[in-house]
DNA sequence: CTGCGGTATCGAATCGATTCGATGCGGTCA
DNA sequence: TGACCGCATCGAATCGATTCGATACCGCAG
């Protein structure tokens, strides 16, 4: 409609299609200043409703897509990004229905605050990649971690402020935990007194390497690995000499391996503790396909209660924690500690959890 | 060791804790100006040796942790982001294995080239939150969308490259998609040749509300659902007036409600096409539960070929698609476009997919 | 002794916004 | 009518790096 009739494409044109258009041009064309313009977009300040209006307009006409968020970030200091650091690769940590939930219960609280979620993976075999580079206000680290040192260095030096979920207390973190050990000591408890005496044990991975097999003391006095030592703190609390056989990750196959494995070395026993609920499923699987009911021959008990519906269509004797939960405190602690360093609300947090006794734990059957 | 005794905690020390230290500061430290500190630490031109020492060591005792990531994307105008927009809540997404198998695909290539990745969720009911204003370098949507216009609008305006996994064409997005079409018509051949001639039908949702229920010639036509939308019309070429029951969600749950609603509506049916292999492990626990034995009475035919073991033990016939390697390859087509815009290689890519037969169909029974 | 090529370093401009203090202006109250 | 007040707008400084062209300095060849 214009007449744009003789400007071909010519180059002296004022819309040149080279880049972006900044909110300097937005501000010329609509014929105020850059900081007008600023508050026209960001609404912090008083202008004029016609102002707004012009400016707005002059936006679209330059196809202005708001504001360019690397510069506002500068400027304001804030990127409105939280990292979310897991240890181990993507596939591996979403085959976890618990990191899962956890995940969700982060974006849930992240994305109310009107922040994203950045997702990095520490991999001991990659570089740190991204967590050196990204811009982040803040991070959360979490998966049932062997070794977060790595990382919480070279976060730590960012000047990043750190979350760390199931982990061991570190100068400048703030954590969220359960009471891991005193509930698994429960739940061997429960074992107890159905009268299980040989009881066998499916740790988490306990090092970085993620190597499976027995659990000796060598392996053990070598592991960093928070979650995997408390829980297995809690069960040897009860029985104490129970051989464990170390898994390479939280998976369903890796259970069915270590409990083959354990029935294989330790005919005895009569009750099997593993240390999630996937790792649990399989050692139920494991059972199955050696034709030992459950729970007449073998009992089963498991670790995190997250929902594994249609995983099996047995009730685990697990127990349960509010892993949404603890991924939203994780999250508010995030944020907390980006509005206010030194806020009272930030502080550590423990979760409580239940034994929750399903259909996998029996008494011992007289043999 | 330094005499540090009667500066108690005064403020003039030149180590003021109050914020993160900065390369000028660094540089002025080690005597050097501010931009031979920055190739010191880019290592991008000529430096001696030991002025990048001197730099280093600098930094180390301001406990500087290099760059900041918002100066420097703003001045380099990268940021090493690239989001990933999935339409469905995080929670949703990381349910569907193939949402995870392609997370991983993408996480993989993208990690390689050294940027990261962040989780944004365009869903109806929340605001853009995120897509406005996140830095990102470059997208990728995917998710069996039903409507991705909104956030294309933004994304677009924007400026950022976008790519798309199976999703229609659209101005400026490259594509990533696969023979859907095709390959469910070769499934539902296979099932005519078995001789089924009642088939139903369960669909991935088909609008932004995800509502659930029998599809009808309206919901048909006011859908956008593309992957929906191309997987049925492959069925119903072969099937054109099969029943058809809308699920809110790849789900087993959903299947499983689908599939009972099927059966209870269309008694006559043989057999189910599920358009998602979550879908189809639902459509055979509904079988189970009524007693239907598969393939015996019901044949089941699913959707993805994603690795669901442990989710059922049955050998799932349905269509395979190399789903981590089209996350790969939008991944590159993403990391191409911020190379070069107009990159010969950016070629929208359409994969192959493969029927596999496994044992949940089989010939009809002659009643 | 002069000129030249190459290397290490430096200054200054730049990226694109936000924000604070200053300014002008119209309206109200005494 | 004059002092004052509040609102809309503007200028300029600033966030913390990168980058390009200029400069100083070195040794070496003519």
């Amino acid at each position: 409609m214009t007449d744009a009739a003789n400007s071909t494409s010519a180059p002296s044109g004022a819309s040149a299609s080279a880049s972006r258009p900044t909110l300097a041009q937005v501000a010329k064309r609509a014929g105020v200043s850059a900081s007008t313009a600023s508050l026209a977009f960001s609404g912090a300040g008083p202008v004029s409703d016609e102002t707004k209006e012009r400016v707005l307009t002059a936006a679209r006409e330059l196809d202005y897509g708001g504001p360019d968020p690397r510069a506002r970030s500068l400027r304001t200091g804030r990127s409105g990004i939280i990292a979310v650091v897991m240890e181990e690769r993507i596939r591996d940590g979403f085959t976890d229905p618990m990191a899962i939930a956890m995940l969700d219960g982060i974006a849930d609280e992240i994305g109310a605050a009107g922040y994203s979620m950045l997702l990095l993976t520490d991999s001991p075999d990659r570089e740190v990649g991204g967590l050196r580079d990204a811009p982040m206000d803040a991070a959360i680290l979490f998966g049932c971690s062997t070794d977060l040192d790595p990382a919480v260095a070279v976060l730590g030096q960012r000047h990043v402020p750190l979350v760390g979920v199931e982990t061991t207390a570190r100068d400048g973190m703030r954590l969220v935990n359960s009471d891991d050990r005193a509930t698994v000591e429960a739940s061997a408890r429960h074992l107890a007194e159905l009268g299980h005496q040989r009881v066998g044990l499916i740790t988490l991975p306990l090092d970085r390497a993620r190597t499976r097999g027995p659990l000796t003391d060598d392996r053990l006095a070598a592991s960093y690995a928070y979650t995997g030592l408390e829980r297995l703190a809690g069960a040897r609390a009860v029985f104490p000499d129970a051989p464990a056989m170390v898994a390479s990750g939280s998976l369903i196959d890796e259970g069915m391996h270590a409990a083959v494995a354990l029935l294989d070395q330790h005919p005895e026993i009569t009750a099997i503790m593993a240390q999630s609920d996937l790792l649990a499923i399989g050692a139920i699987q494991a059972a199955d396909e050696r034709g030992l009911s459950v729970p007449g021959e073998l009992s089963v008990v498991g670790f995190d209660g997250a929902r594994v519906d249609g995983l099996t269509t047995r009730t685990l004797t697990t127990v349960v924690q509010p892993i949404a939960e603890k991924g939203r405190a994780a999250a508010r602690l995030a944020l907390g500690a980006l509005a206010d360093a030194s806020a009272a609300e930030l502080r550590d947090r423990v979760f409580a959890s239940a034994l929750r006794i399903g259909d996998t734990t029996g008494p011992v059957r007289a043999s």
